[in-house]
DNA sequence: AACTTTCCCAACCGCCAGGAA
DNA sequence: GTTCCTGGCGGTTGGGAAAGT
């Protein structure tokens, strides 16, 4: 019984990456396109799962991947994103041009979290830490199937991955963000809040916090969304 | 210099959803 | 309707690098 397994671990590599395993995925994927992930491994002469490969390819290999530090743009837009949509990571990553939902996942459990506490934010629920959660709260409930986070392919929605694309005539993503938002109140975006800047006390806390329950979550914690800051004189 | 601890991130694992048979 | 296959996702781990003692 059980799952078939995804290769054929005994005669599989695992670990690092090495030069040569790598030219040859690049190789094999600029001759015959990205899928097949499963058949890949033999017809590129790795001794490699298919998911590897293919977790190899998306995460380290594909040539518009970014790399390199996360500006303070793109953590205001994870954090901004996060509060909405949770732990998220692959939606959260089409938002980000050149970005991975594991490089993103990473940066967020390495940094980000680190940082919101140092700002007196729970990771989690992004309200100030030991807020207890049922006082003084606004509950937004999306119960409803047509406030659900769209699926990306929909053909009655706008694609998120073309709704995030990659803004190159000059104005900033936040920017962008902010209209496409503004285009498209269906999805939601609750994009008023803004992250309060290094010079912002420890103390600064959210004045309005909407509970937004999300009807596909299996988790039944829901998502929690400030909308709005004030600092604490 | 040697050792220990902490941090970071690439990679792995198990599960799930969707489509094909 | 059921089973199987594949791709995709989120959580977790392991090892190397950096920092600390």
């Amino acid at each position: 019984m059980g799952r078939t397994p995804c290769c054929e671990k005994a005669h599989t590599n695992k670990g690092a990456w090495t030069q040569e395993e790598d030219a040859r995925l690049v190789a094999h994927i600029q001759a015959h396109g990205e899928g097949g992930w499963r058949s890949l491994p033999k017809a590129a002469g790795l001794l490699r799962c298919g998911k590897s490969c293919r977790l190899r390819w998306i995460n380290y290999l594909r040539p518009d991947l970014k790399r390199g530090n996360f500006s303070e743009q793109e953590d205001e837009l994870i954090i901004k994103f996060h509060s909405r949509l949770g732990n998220k990571w692959s939606l959260i990553a089409r938002i980000l041009p050149g970005r991975t939902d594991n490089e993103i996942k990473n940066h967020w459990n390495t940094h980000i979290k680190k940082k919101l506490v140092r700002m007196g934010l729970d990771p989690k629920s992004h309200l100030p830490l030991g807020e207890p959660r049922d006082s003084n709260t606004t509950y937004t409930v999306l119960a409803s199937p047509k406030h659900k986070i769209p699926p990306f392919q929909s053909p009655r929605t706008p694609d998120i991955a073309d709704f995030f694309q990659y803004d190159r005539s000059g104005s900033s993503t936040m920017e962008l963000v902010a209209s496409k938002a503004e285009e498209h109140p269906e999805l939601n975006l609750d994009l008023s809040i803004s992250l309060p800047s290094h010079s912002t006390p420890a103390t600064t806390r959210a004045s309005t916090v909407h509970r937004t329950v999300d009807s596909n979550s299996n988790s039944g914690s829901g998502l929690w969304c400030l909308t709005g800051m004030e600092a604490i004189s």
